[in-house]
DNA sequence: TCAAAAGTGTTATCCTTACACCCATGT
DNA sequence: ACATGGGTGTAAGGATAACACTTTTGA
């Protein structure tokens, strides 16, 4: 772990970050990708551009003032939709692109963005996709999806089983049991992200076989695939944001001004991907003061009508530490 | 909240990501900045260049093999020091700077590295500074530190009762309350960011008063300045890893391969600026079996022996949670 | 009257935190 | 003997999860 010889020859008076050599300036081109989350009848859903397996993205441009700024150009531009709650999640650099003066750099950055459906202005190409098109494993509202039974568990199980040390099966089917909640392990939604890296790593994701890969590789797990590595980047705003809503009070980004509680609880469910007990969430939600009652109740469906509550906006100021779990 | 004229006139067929107009080339220059963390015996440190007051930072270059090497690289090169455990903060477009053709727009991706301090290779310009140096109020250990009553508080207070609305200097009141752990508020050791972004709004940051600002800029509250934003860097990755620390066991990438329970305990310490009970921290760390005994004991120092432990690397595989708290 | 949804009360369990205390070793 | 660090037992308190049950409406 020592440092190789050629590093220690070129080794001269260490430079400050501001006295970077300037000989050549080293550029790259800087890329914007958005993970627009709302819900839709559909469930939790993601903006899709193109044939509805691409995130909304674009170069970051001189013009754009900051970064987010450009991210908001770009999507309305593309879909017609206006951003509210923006986060960062993750830059990467891309493989080498070919551009016009021989290779270029891309960087990608990307961010997980919430509104609502209905702020849409126009109708341009848009299209809302459920989340669980592209993970059907991940959707355990009622129950835990036969896919995972039917094909997961076995084509892991048989990638655990290939050649190899046995140490290494054992990792391997470590990994799975723990990621799936095989075996006695228990489901952990938050880890959205590892699954889909398992299943890539397996060879199980349609996006992974692509070129001169191996002869035959296996048939891919169920689910829709995107282009380039947007589903990744899809898998890590899940994992994200399943993890978020326990602790931040994000959920009501997604909500409309005024809702029932059970409304609440539905996009919770649908985000978590699990249910939850329902006095239980009340009482947590009621106790957290993050709602208040409007006075109005539900005139419309079947069962007894339900008050109306709006989010306080006061608690944004109040505490930091405050969610639905 | 409607799209405004401009952008409606400008929306065309929406494209696809990999349908980007490409008449124009928009590039920008990328540097890495590490916020390199070890302990040393003055503390939990940063490796800091130039004065010490700059993160190791430097241009991605052509001939990076990703981001995380060209990181390693200007690491190994400004202070000959090999990084471990490598995780990404942030992503941020600096304001325009005047390059060779007119300005030059760059973004900055930082980095949290975690090592310890032996593993440097020969002597350049290297420094480790105890990151208590920069943020003198984050230091709990013993006891609330005398800056934050003394200082931090009444000049906060002072701010918070600036001429304005009365809505907004109860909101400044409750927020500094908030971050600070004043009126009946706990310190809360995670919110290093906000108290340092607090403190910045508030004009108490040296950093924050330069060129043409207002007329008479109170005093700076103490704490060592850096160079452009790198405080604020330093400020995400210390929130960033006292949280981590709860929930990962990444602890042990600041331990040398072999120590007694107390050095840990002394570490966690030291990163979360708060004391823990001994009795329970021990129970913790053997109840979640992420040490083992290596059968050897201390010889050394004053007091009873101590049984040696080292880290249990197994437990990256069997699980994603496990921490100190 | 039944289904659907809104609610309330209570208990069991676990985890965290704290307190009290004993053990082993060197000066 | 006492200071320093190692180590065990146990109990209080709070948060979480689970179960059982009542209320209000529309079909």
């Amino acid at each position: 772990m020592l440092t190789d010889a050629r590093e220690i020859m070129q080794n001269q008076a260490a430079t400050g970050s501001k006295a970077r050599p300037s000989t050549k300036a080293h550029n790259a081109s800087v890329d914007l990708i958005a993970v627009v989350v709302a819900m839709t009848e559909h469930g939790p859903s993601v903006l899709a551009v193109g044939a509805g397996d691409a995130l909304p993205s674009g170069p970051f441009e001189h013009g754009h003032r900051s970064l987010q700024s450009g991210l908001r150009g770009w999507v309305e531009h593309q879909t017609g939709h206006q951003l509210g709650y923006i986060e960062q999640l993750y830059t990467f650099a891309d493989r080498d692109r070919i551009g016009e003066e021989g290779q270029q750099r891309v960087i990608s950055i990307s961010y997980l963005a919430l509104t609502r459906a209905e702020h849409s202005v126009g109708l341009r190409r848009r299209l809302w996709r459920s989340w669980y098109d592209f993970f059907p494993w991940e959707d355990h509202r009622t129950g835990v999806p036969t896919i995972i039974s039917d094909v997961v568990e076995p084509r892991l199980l048989a990638w655990a089983s290939e050649p190899g040390s046995e140490s290494l099966r054992r990792e391997r089917r470590q990994r799975a049991s723990f990621a799936f909640g095989l075996d006695g392990s228990s489901w952990n939604e938050e880890l959205a992200l590892q699954r889909y890296e398992l299943l890539y790593e397996a060879g199980l994701i349609e996006e992974a076989t692509r070129g001169s890969e191996r002869r035959a590789p296996p048939p891919p797990v169920p689910g829709a695939k995107m282009i380039a590595d947007h589903r990744r980047i899809l898998a890590t705003a899940i994992a994200r944001l399943r993890s978020k809503i326990k602790y931040r009070p994000v959920v009501f980004e997604l909500m409309p001004p005024v809702f029932t509680l059970l409304q609440l609880q539905r996009t919770v469910e649908a985000l978590s991907g699990r249910l939850v007990h329902k006095p239980n969430f009340r009482r947590l939600i009621e106790q957290q003061e993050l709602v208040e009652e409007t006075g109005e109740t539900t005139a419309d469906t079947v069962g007894r009508p339900a008050k109306l509550f709006r989010f306080r906006h006061a608690v944004l100021d109040e505490r930091v530490a405050a969610g639905t779990k």
